[in-house]
DNA sequence: GGCAGGTTTCGGCGTACGCCGAAGCGTCGC
DNA sequence: GCGACGCTTCGGCGTACGCCGAAACCTGCC
């Protein structure tokens, strides 16, 4: 028997990081992409600085946490989206046994955050509507902006600044734990993210990971073919 | 802050579950699809009889295990082919840091069964091809056979019993670990997997998951809109 | 009925590790 | 320089749980 891709070993290790729930509840603090300083992942996970550290050092180690220093601060971030969309795969098996999050918050279901990209149904919608449309290309290497899809983003209202950098990222897709379907990660993602919420057709609701389509937003977005029943 | 769709004990438990090489060396065992008594588990996992058991009264209340009795077997396997996608997608965090699966084997990364369905290089070209022909189409629930896929696949030597039923499956996108694209899971992946086999297109390496492709199965594919380089 | 083999339950041992308080180290600001 | 503050390291305690052998349970077979 071939050894499998992914030994006992390391998927044990894999599931030991997540298996305290302090630890869980660091990553889940993190799932936003923004960095925090350890002592508010202590407060996040409800538990003691000298033991938030232990576990903060174990996370680095394990590979799923990056960290900076900064004056007295050490900040700490998901080592990358890869950790964000895995996390997200987590609820996977979770997810047919309380069918289609129906405990979930219903905002988080419409439009969220997954790490820096847009999530939920309207990032579903928008990867559909615009693979079916041409204006993302699935190749080899992810995916890509292509014919005028950027040029009608600009004529939509998007920053030109913002618009123009699109064809030249990459996108990854992204598995959406309440859709079961790809969206649009990667650097592509994230720009296109933020160029939506430039242009004021999402805004973020608080602290949390929830975004909120404005009237506007859903009309332009209606018009470059997405639609969100 | 709304309480997240997976809160931080759920995560915990779940993580918990993997923790453990035992339960790892189980779960990897069962992902072929196939139901296994817990002796062979125990042996697999190298552990006593009395372990196992313990391991897996774990995982199935966990709610990642089936069993049915049978005789003086109790065969357990994987609770649906939701849990095998998620545990391919534990991978993910994973090949970041080892790249594309350099140490994996390369017969896997080509064309492997996950749970009872296609996956590997071959899986996610076929999906690719096929949705660009417009042989699959995505809809708000799930892939499905469109057009005269069914009828090529039969002029190209399937089994008509077997391509008949192919358009009233509904299949569902999964996500592969070694190409980070998803290929087609769900009964239509199932039904699909099982009628290449039948056609002797595919064959299973041994016991392990890869398979292998013959060299008749790669021509009638190419025929068909699937290019494996 | 009696025996054999597969599986689970029980009891007990040992380790791993989560938790905290106290102490050490670095940075900031007066 | 000195205290305040953020973070990490160290030491020690307690629990959780993985492991096994022995015994109980169940099924199938003679």
């Amino acid at each position: 028997m071939s050894d499998a891709p992914l030994n006992r070993y390391q998927l044990a290790e894999l599931g030991a990081l997540l298996a305290e729930p302090a630890r869980a509840a660091m990553l889940l603090a993190l799932m936003d992409g923004r960095a925090r300083p350890a002592g508010e992942l202590a407060r996040a996970a409800g538990v003691g600085a000298a033991t938030a550290s232990a576990h903060l050092k174990r996370l680095l180690e394990g590979g799923l946490l990056g960290v900076h220093a900064q004056g007295r601060h050490r900040y700490y971030r998901l080592a990358g989206d890869e950790v964000a969309a895995w996390l997200e795969a987590m609820a996977l098996p979770h997810a047919p046994r309380s069918l289609p999050a129906a405990s979930a918050d219903a905002a988080l279901c419409r439009a969220r955050t997954c790490y820096r990209h847009l999530a939920g149904a309207l990032g579903v919608a928008v990867c559909d509507a615009w693979l079916e449309r041409g204006w993302l290309r699935s190749s080899a290497d992810g995916l890509r902006f292509a014919g005028d899809a950027a040029e009608a983003l600009r004529r939509a209202g998007c920053a030109p600044a913002l618009t123009a950098n699109l064809p030249r990222l990459r996108g990854r897709g992204c598995l959406d734990w309440t859709e079961r379907r790809l969206h649009v990660g990667g650097p592509l993602g994230v720009a296109l993210t933020e160029t939506m919420l430039d242009a004021g057709w999402l805004r973020r609701a608080g602290s949390g990971r929830a975004l909120l389509p404005s009237a506007d937003g859903l009309r332009r977005l209606a018009g470059l073919g997405v639609r969100l029943d």
